[in-house]
DNA sequence: ATGTGACTGTGAGTCCGTT
DNA sequence: AAACGGACTCACAGTCACA
């Protein structure tokens, strides 16, 4: 699984947990609908700047949401 | 502080403990010998995809290399 | 309410070199 | 060994009409 569908099933997961819509994380997170698709459906390759302000409207940090097993199969 | 001035951070951190060059981080990361400085100094925005190469070159993963104070200070 | 294809401007990432 | 600079290509940020 690549990283960027890693990370957007990770968005998809911490949103629904949320109840947000992706029209609702993108207006928190500053970003149009549309990008929020595809980073969650993993056809962008963000940068760290963007992921940052998507990690924040999910009321999250980067330690948190990496914290996950789907981070932790490298190495 | 900036997320591309925390992540440059952590990877020089990190190289240091790998007793590294940043030519040899660049080499194993397939990157450019100078990208590895923009990106320490932190005036590059890396993408994940990048990010991911030099996490597996510096022998870590996201889970650990975000497992850091510098990440632990949002939200 | 989510997904797709296409578009433009800017910056990611590379390659040459110098300090 | 590390930082920096210029010039370059191509991909990402950001947006839209449409489905």
């Amino acid at each position: 699984m690549s990283i960027n569908k890693r990370i957007g099933n990770r968005i998809l997961a911490l949103r629904k947990t949320q109840n947000l819509s992706q029209e609702a994380l993108a207006h928190k997170a500053n970003v149009d609908r549309t990008y929020i698709t595809g980073v969650e459906t993993g056809k962008r390759n963000v940068t760290v700047r963007v992921l940052e302000r998507i990690i924040l409207a999910l009321e999250s940090n980067f330690a948190t949401f990496f914290n996950d097993k789907a981070f932790q199969d490298e190495k």
